[in-house]
DNA sequence: ACATGATTGCAAACAGGTTGCAAGAACCAC
DNA sequence: GTGGTTCTTGCAACCTGTTTGCAATCATGT
């Protein structure tokens, strides 16, 4: 994996964490380890590619609310234990991020059948840098995710659901 | 403006289009000139930046229906008269697109006022042709934001309303 | 001027997400 | 263990951005 100048990139997710280690990380943050909880948590580190609420819901069976979920993401990603990522279909992703790794990386996600594949490549700070002094911006960040169509879904073999383009 | 390498970026926004320009070019799409879409597409010419539904429902006084304001910058969208935008605010925005731009570039968004800062870099094409060779994807396209604190907001005169991070 | 079909206003409906509140756990101290 | 304090949860109502069905209205070709 290259990047566009040749330079920065992220490595992330290479392997799963224990889920005892992510508990821990509640407990430090004085968080309680409820059910719910643990169970999002198991959900998240067994998934490469960033869940929706509804996703991690679904996935929980009728263990929980869909308003826990939601209070349960907006916390851990408070705790920095999860990071949130906006593909463009107007919800909301996560995933889990490594106590190492900030998580900071893009995604290449295909507008037929959704199927997201997670891309380590990114621009050289130094841009963001020059940006932010160049316009007198402090604290820049940034949001990068790439759009395509999938080799499958270009074959033909459509599937599931869209996202948009 | 130089770029992440050097390299790419689109020139855009020099000059305001003439309305009757852009109501022709309704009627070559075979689209009625309504007084709603005349008002919509002479506010958007007016302005620099983004502007959401509600901001050209607003700017538009009681002309006509939100509803309206929707339908219309969806027909327009799909006309390329106009480009849609993703601030990450969970409300779409949208910039008028002239003829010989296709309307691509990026923002620098303040997280606090929701100042918007019009960005021409880019990352070069080759990338993304990299991208999608290694990744087996047909037609790739990027959404590309930047968000940070302007110097206003930055020295303590925050204002209006904020954006998330 | 007319006919006709695109466009509009209005209200209802959606989808993602948030929130108030009372009931139900975790966790700490004893 | 027991008990209490405080955090969490379930539930239902609510909020915002956006879409849609339908009847009324208006821009356009003739």
């Amino acid at each position: 994996m290259n990047n566009p100048c040749g330079q920065h990139q992220h490595p992330h997710r290479l392997i799963q964490q224990p889920l005892d280690e992510l508990t821990d990380r509640l407990r430090r943050h004085s968080r309680r380890v409820t059910g719910p909880r643990q169970a999002i948590l198991d959900v998240l580190r067994r998934h490469q590619t960033p869940m929706s609420n509804r996703d991690i819901h679904a996935a929980l069976g009728q263990m929980c609310d869909l308003a826990t979920v939601y209070r349960n993401l907006h916390t851990l990603e408070g705790m920095g234990l999860v990071r949130r990522f906006d593909l463009g279909d107007g919800a909301a992703r996560f995933e889990l991020v490594t106590p190492e790794d900030d998580g900071h990386h893009h995604h290449l996600v295909c507008t037929r059948c959704s199927l997201v594949v997670e891309i380590d490549d990114c621009f050289p700070p130094e841009f963001e840098q020059a940006l932010a002094q160049r316009h007198r911006f402090a604290r820049i960040s940034h949001r990068l995710e790439f759009f395509g169509v999938c080799s499958r879904c270009e074959a033909g073999e459509s599937r599931p659901g869209p996202v948009e383009a």
